[in-house]
DNA sequence: TGTACATCAGTGAACGCGCGTTCACTGATGTAC
DNA sequence: TGTACATCAGTGAACGCGCGTTCACTGATGTAC
């Protein structure tokens, strides 16, 4: 990897990751900028050197979360090709697949109070996580006779929300609370119902 | 209304209200027992005569919410009989609005992070308003044939999930970013395309 | 290869702040006679 | 109706705490000659 530089080899990273952590078990509230520095054996004073305060460090983790998860969708969507309909599925598994197993990005993305519009990349890189859904959807709404088709837009709108209600309500190891269905169960079901009322899946299965 | 009490009058209520409203516009980490006890003209000493102290005050807040929510619900739910699909539609109407007309308990129920098992009295009133939606959901699954019948449960989560989901990304009023649809319209298109799924809106409208 | 210097990542102490919580108190309200 | 007492909602001062942030510093690393 890169060389061990100067005292600490690669903070910057560390930082990050220890924040994530945090994020990770103790929710968006849980996590201070003293904290994460001692977890990554340094001093709070040595964060500055890397981000200028810490929303800014929240904000990177955010964007590299949007960065993986837009990837993890892409390549979902490239490999379900060349069925629209499949190249669909496959891209919502994977928005519930990145959720269950980076659930610290998943939590600075969705729930930490930063916005979106914080910095030009961290807008960039949502944005890209939204257009591969988009375009998903777009794919598939060709195979909607135009005079009932809805907007694309409004089609990738439907499929996040439902997604995100799915990890926010039911995906999420609230103690004490069990879902009634296995997460994936329940999107997979929940999607499929709903491409069947696109016309796109055969009413009759 | 009920005669002014000792000092304040009805210090608890109006710290319930003091904390819904910070919740509204600071998040859910922008409420502190002390702010909440300025706002209501008192010191933050007072709260503790009426609560047991920060997170019971949350709870509290939550737990209104949940019984209003509930309320509102089966309101929706006993004004669109005798037919079951409008009941549920209006149902699910409901949802949205509680969300938007009352953030502050939207956001202490599903955002705070308080478990909905702190206490039995919060643990009853959410079981309550999920029993409004799964009864509606069950009224629904009666007019689809048993063998493609999805549990009603399961129906139940998922308009909750989407619900959830609209509300989170969509009715948020995160400055700088626009919903690409107003969100009742795009829970309603939505809900539509999922019911059609089901078999339960005709296939060609 | 060795020396002198520049760079700059991380230190350690300090800051002011607002937080949640405690405590002995006070004084307005309610109640018994 | 008036008085003596009990209750208890809210006060005000104090606490210890961890937070984010600043600053002058130090000493390991890199670079020029």
């Amino acid at each position: 990897m890169a060389k061990r530089g100067y005292h600490h080899g690669n903070l910057r990273q560390a930082l990050i990751d220890a924040a994530l952590d945090l994020i990770e078990d103790k929710g968006p509230t849980g996590f201070t900028l003293s904290e994460a520095a001692k977890q990554a054996g340094v001093t709070p004073a040595a964060v500055y050197r890397h981000f200028e305060g810490r929303d800014d460090l929240i904000a990177e983790a955010a964007r590299q979360g949007f960065e993986m998860f837009a990837d993890l969708m892409q390549y979902a969507y490239d490999t379900g090709q060349p069925s629209a309909l499949a190249a669909f599925e496959a891209t919502g598994r994977a928005y519930l697949a990145f959720a269950r197993k980076h659930p610290g990005h998943y939590i600075a993305m969705f729930e930490s109070g930063i916005s979106v519009n914080r910095t030009p990349e961290l807008a960039l890189a949502a944005a890209r996580a939204r257009e591969v859904l988009e375009r998903a959807a777009t794919d598939l709404s060709k195979h909607i006779p135009p005079e009932k088709r809805p907007p694309a837009s409004m089609v990738s709108a439907h499929i996040w929300a439902m997604s995100h209600g799915v990890v926010e309500l039911y995906a999420r190891a609230t103690p004490g609370t069990r879902s009634p269905f296995p997460p994936d169960a329940l999107l997979e079901t929940g999607i499929g119902i709903y491409l069947r009322g696109l016309g796109l899946i055969a009413p009759d299965i």
